[in-house]
DNA sequence: GTCTATAGGCAGATAGAC
DNA sequence: GTCTATCTGCCTATAGAC
């Protein structure tokens, strides 16, 4: 191994300490010094790899959130039925987050961590627009062409991408269930969801639900949180 | 108002711009400064009223999953057919994050600030696993019954919950979507997720998911997760 | 009940030796 | 490329005045 695999290979094991304390202690509860420790060195020497804690992080998820549309891209080239497409934008979400469960905690729950109004964040948020379109256009075509039932598009597309997101903070891959399983089931509830016609269901009476005292009023155009409005 | 109200208006006060700024910037990232300016005090002022950061950190998690549940098992009461109950868990917990967002977010996002073995840590997590008992029990009795045809119930389970708690991340009182039709949506979702049969669907070959070459290997046991294996 | 002042520690980041 | 040493500043929490 030559000066410069050296190099990239510190590198990339600092990548690995970052994602993985980022993502149990979250981004703001790590200190570069704990990064350090985690790949035997002092502080100052991961400011060689490093311009900043926060660019380390953007990099981070820049790339996550990259690596993801490339890949979704490329399975869906020879994919044109609507269920088809959809299916697959299940399975693979719900993949993704079961085989990088540290890496997709990052890329879904840091962006906050991010400077407001920052080149970094402002990309990030571009490239999850991005991908969240590729849903948006298998919904809406599947609707168009009549395969699919829905009430309301963006509903649907919020619920099927929380249920595939969460997979992250529970699966694992010596658990009671194998990724094959994982996918089969969420892909079927995802079809079923949008073959279904509208059920009558209530919403609780809302005196019913919890009331907490300290529980601050909605705030209009939220900036704090980029998942607003999606 | 006489002192005792006064006190208790300045304790609630502190709750509500903890949990605003605990949910939007994490607790991590939140001095206690920081709440103290929001509420017109110094930081000193604030220990007048709270023991640690930490304990007002857990007595709002508490609070949060405690209301949950009282509601929870209150309207539970003369439900009785296993799909009513699973439709019922379904929009309250739905309607709870839409309605509480920020006392949620920080529900379901900031365990990992408590410290580990703690009391305050133990207890909250024995809470979350009796809220979410109220689910296994449903799913289980409407597959005992024959109400249910479900190939997984534990990842029934977990899909549709991370589909309700999804909910803090993007709903607005002032958008698209009425909470009722939320609710209509997201519990249609559901029944129609217990009553599917099992579709053929394959997982994505993992060589054509996006990897990373920072993304640590499965650790077994992460001490770290509380989420890990519910 | 809220203040000023401060203790004691850890943060992100940099300078310069080797 | 990694080190030691350090700068500057903010952190949680407490002491004691009013």
């Amino acid at each position: 191994m030559d000066l410069k695999d050296r190099d990239a290979d510190a590198s990339r094991r600092i990548r690995t300490a970052a994602v993985l304390l980022f993502a149990r202690r979250g981004y703001a509860a790590t200190s570069v010094r704990d990064l350090a420790r985690e790949v035997g060195m002092t502080n100052a020497g991961v400011y060689h790899h490093v311009a900043s804690k926060e660019a380390l992080l953007a990099d981070l998820m820049r790339g996550a959130q990259q690596g993801l549309i490339d890949a979704t891209e490329h399975m869906l080239r020879d994919v044109h039925a609507p269920a088809d497409r959809l299916a697959l934008l299940i399975s693979s979400l719900t993949a993704t987050h079961a085989l990088s469960p540290m890496t997709t905690r990052v890329m879904d729950g840091e962006l906050r961590s991010l400077t407001p109004g920052s080149p970094a964040r402002d990309e990030i948020i571009a490239l999850r627009d991005a991908y969240e379109e590729h849903w948006r256009r298998a919904i809406a075509d599947g609707v168009a062409d009549g395969s699919f039932r829905i009430a309301d598009q963006r509903l649907t597309r919020l619920a099927l991408m929380s249920m595939c997101t969460g997979t992250s903070e529970w699966y694992r891959p010596d658990g009671d269930s194998t990724l094959e399983q994982v996918c089969a089931e969420f892909v079927a509830i995802g079809l079923a969801a949008v073959r279904s016609s509208v059920r009558a269901a209530a919403a609780p009476d809302p005196s019913l639900l919890p009331e907490f005292p300290w529980e601050p009023p909605h705030v209009r155009n939220d900036p704090s949180s980029a998942e607003a409005g999606r």
